[in-house]
DNA sequence: TTTTAAATGTGATATAGGTCACGTAATGAC
DNA sequence: GTCATTACGTGACCTATATCACATTTAAAA
């Protein structure tokens, strides 16, 4: 399956653009092609873009001021990311984006975005829609922060994304979850 | 300021209805007034409506299976607030809406929604820019939960929203900051 | 006003998870 | 294949926060 496929599947479970549309819509991204360990998106950047991945895996993450990781999404084939605060509203990156393995993307510019969604009411009903379901993601994982201790939350995500287990080291995983990686690699260990 | 005059100023911040189309939008909100305590959606209704407040502060939240319960949002005047899970995807609710103080807001249908999104394109614009601020808003919180120890988040929320210090008893606060309400009261007690 | 309930404060104690330290296994570079 | 990273495991100890218990203060109800 080629980019665009892939996109327009990925569309067509919230909505069909008319006619020649989404091959227009389509001609605003960019296939780019990035190695593992490459940065997207680095703290301080200019933000203009957002990207839609095709294959690979992606993190987007906070370092603190005590050089502590904080992830904030893995993102996966058929997933969105970018610093959405620094894209919308045009402030510099505070988030960083970058390859957990080799990939591939397409990125829409912020510019292109607003672009097409003026041109096309679906496309802006597709956005509007991809964000709806990122909050109700959002809100789901602050409740199972709020809720639920590390082994719990540890589980909840390998259920949810079973992919992640093999391909994301251990370290990482703990910095999605918000625990040390020491704290991970004793869930399972009896402890007495 | 009439209803109609607060969200018009409140849209406006984000886009402008051409001609007489904020009166058609205008004209699908229904103007609900309840008291201290009384709940707008209780966790298993079917949700049909979200939102905009007007006066007063309501709260919603999500409670767990030990009774314990969580705030995902205090909502203040111009703020909108539903079971955004439930009202998007037809699902029975699984987080509550209630009022901290007497509150007087408006009320809009999903059905409502989604058709003004088709008919006015601008409408269709607005919510998408809403649930972007959401999002980013939630993010953020996000990070603060992952970061920051109870009295940072609690010095965060009341500088973000120094309002909520006076109109909302402590154990609230405690169950939005996601820590015990003996923790909060213990905050600022020099201890030893 | 009197009574009842809700909100808050505070001590004592328990525990999940953090931090530091060090060792081993796996991966990648040359 | 050797060397250097990076990932992972585990012990010892520390700390923030939870929980339970009870007192006190404030607000609502009768």
């Amino acid at each position: 399956m080629n980019a665009a496929e892939v996109l327009r599947l990925h569309i067509s479970k919230t909505t069909t653009f008319p006619g020649e549309q989404f091959e227009y819509f389509f001609s605003h991204f960019k296939l780019l092609s990035f190695t593992k360990g490459q940065a997207l998106i680095s703290e301080g950047d200019k933000v203009d873009y957002e990207y839609f991945v095709l294959s690979g895996c992606l993190k987007s993450f906070y370092i603190n001021d005590e050089a502590k990781m904080f992830i904030l999404q893995f993102a996966m084939p058929t997933w969105w990311t970018s610093d959405y605060n620094a894209l919308y509203n045009g402030n510099r990156a505070t988030i960083n984006v970058d390859c957990i393995t080799d990939a591939e993307v397409l990125g829409l510019s912020g510019i292109d975005r607003e672009k097409l969604c003026k041109e096309i009411h679906e496309a802006e009903y597709f956005f509007r829609w991809r964000t709806n379901k990122g909050f109700v993601a959002l809100q789901k994982r602050l409740l199972s922060f709020m809720n639920s201790d590390a082994k719990h939350r540890y589980e909840e995500l390998i259920l949810l994304y079973p992919e992640l287990y093999n391909i994301v080291p251990k370290h990482l995983i703990a910095a999605y979850l918000g625990v040390s990686r020491e704290t991970l690699s004793r869930l399972y260990t009896p402890e007495k």
